[in-house]
DNA sequence: TTGAAAGCGCTACCAT
DNA sequence: ATGGTAGCGCTTTCAA
């Protein structure tokens, strides 16, 4: 197929190591030598077999990235800042898609294990003890995102705990006194067994901040459109009978766990022919891209989704250079997911900010 | 590190080239040997080494994947389509996104060829006959997605051409005899030298259907806001004037050459006081699934994402397996990009259909 | 400064 | 049915 050092060795008349080291730069070999073997190498087009290289190395130069999927536009911007912190610092990405699904997970890590990935970023699906060991036993650098899995691996997220407390404190601010929260359906995922450690956090944010405001916890569990309806329906009877009974006058808002929540309830807000925000308030978490180009623009939190994934390859990037691996210096804490599963000093917390809008 | 089939050999008793038979399931080898070797293994946690299976054999079960971005949700999507066809076959992705630079897309494909990817699916950003032999040289499988490049290389997308074209048709039959094209500015991509092939066929479509209805047609070469408010503009006045002159009763709508584009268009009608559909009819492309959750529900050209994705690999799988690459059977043809670039029978065509709506 | 050769872990082929 | 061994293309070390 293509040139090998082995024949330009032939051609020039020197050995393997040679060619090597005029290839690669390295000292020990005469100028003239080395043009010499350069040119050469130029005119047959030689092109270095990255595989032999990792053969011989032990380093592949790539990273495995398992991700949920492609279609939340927050996982594919995600793997998008990854692939260009990596390209950057010459490495590659391998994407594989766990579909939220622990089996593929597994797999996946196992395939990139063995295919010598030289450090993983994991957006977890599993979690508990048992993982952990697998995890560890791998002996490759590991940095989780978005999902956290235990202190033992760096982990990257925005700081959805703070982030969703000072929302409400915000929605609060602008005027409104009762703040629902419309997430996803906790109890569906924990019966699959699933890591929803990024979800447990913002809901955990929401409450704190409710708690601290002493307002009412109202906390809607799952997004399918009838339970949408519950809520809304509510506010439609108080806009109905809003000239009998002037008693209920408090000023509702709708925090979503993420945007399309958002997007979601404004257009159910519009087919039931409530007007946003004059009857309801609405804000989002990501603030993505499309929210933008929709009218009117709901306030989101912002959290900066490029350096999170900047970030997560940077300290990826810092533990394949160590050769320093996560579980050297590791208490060995086996930790179960749940939500006293905070940050530690093993974590990197992502700025935030909210967007604005005029949904509020 | 790990485990290897020399180790294992030596502590069965027997050759490497058994415990290869055995691991491999190979015939030639004794049903008690096997067992015992793979007993062995598994004790020892034996995991294949696939670089130096990559090596030895030639193939890396690896595709590369050179795609625009991923934020936006067709990329993301046909990606996640490609990852899923491919890991059934046993293929990994190492994907690399050229954020439409045409230096970034041939650094990244010189990249994959060294890394000896056993073949390619390019969403290409570049083009021309140079292109080409430089594609042709690296003697790999490629198939190409989205924008084409010639007929030297499969090519996988919707029918652009005959779903816009049957678009401008579907709008007609619901009672619009206006209707506006919204596109990409086409000089500014053209000056930047980039592939524009699917947005040409696309547009291309528009025209030849309204052609065929003898309707006028309108190209908004850009979708920057003013350039939108521009034509809005003109439908604003006719509604407030609509008393004075009912001369021009003409029904509007603008067909957008992507979702995106529409929902903008929806969110600035809003702003203008506009209604959809009852002032202006709207459909988009591509149907992704964010539309589900706006309202009113915008028509859009289902392009059926997903098969294309399928498709382009099993396309590409079809070539790697014959070994029977692209260049063995094609005619030396350079082929620039143009609108005269049209598909061949090396072109695989993918169904659409018309997504519910409202908006008309 | 250069050459020679031993690996990296696996596959594949030829003997036996 | 099994053993032995020569590669794959590169890096690395030791000798000259």
């Amino acid at each position: 197929m293509s040139v090998s050092i082995k024949e330009i060795a032939k051609i020039c008349g020197v050995s393997e190591g040679t060619v090597d080291r005029a290839l690669n730069n390295r000292n020990g070999i005469r100028q003239e030598t080395k043009e010499k073997i350069l040119q050469v190498a130029k005119e047959m087009n030689y092109q270095p077999n990255h595989l032999a290289r990792c053969l011989a190395t032990g380093k592949t130069n790539t990273i495995g990235v398992v991700c949920i999927n492609m279609q939340d536009t927050f996982f594919s911007t995600l793997v998008e800042a990854i692939e260009a912190a990596a390209r950057e610092k010459g490495y590659f990405i391998t994407l594989i898609l766990s579909h939220n699904n622990i089996e593929e997970e597994l797999a996946g890590i196992k395939y990139l294990a063995n295919r010598g990935v030289d450090g993983l970023i994991l957006f977890p699906v599993a979690g508990g003890s048992e993982y952990v060991s697998t995890l560890k036993s791998l002996n490759i650098p590991i940095v989780t995102i978005y999902n956290r899995i235990s202190e033992d691996f760096p982990h990257i997220d925005v700081n959805s705990y703070e982030s969703m407390k000072k929302a409400v404190s915000f929605i609060h601010e602008k005027g409104y006194d009762s703040i629902a929260y419309l997430d996803i359906n906790f109890d569906m995922a924990k019966s699959r067994g699933i890591n929803i450690y990024s979800f447990e956090r913002r809901r955990a944010g929401y409450a704190a901040g409710v708690k601290e405001l002493g307002l009412c916890e109202h906390i809607i569990n799952g997004f399918g459109r009838e339970k949408i309806m519950d809520y809304l329906s509510v506010i439609i009877d108080k806009k109905s009978s809003v000239n009998d009974k002037k008693n209920d006058a408090s000023k509702r808002a709708i925090l979503c766990s993420f945007d399309d929540l958002a997007i979601r309830v404004l257009s159910m807000c519009r087919e039931s022919g409530l007007s946003v925000p004059e009857d309801i308030g609405l804000m989002g978490f990501n603030n993505q891209r499309v929210l933008d180009d929709i009218y009117p623009r709901i306030y989101s939190i912002d959290c900066n989704i490029d350096s999170i994934g900047t970030k997560a390859f940077d300290k990826l990037y810092g533990l394949m250079k160590a050769g320093d691996h996560a579980q050297s210096n590791v208490k060995n804490v086996s930790d179960n997911i749940d939500s006293d599963n905070v940050a530690t000093d093993n974590d990197e917390v992502i700025e935030y900010k909210f967007s604005d809008g005029q949904t509020l």
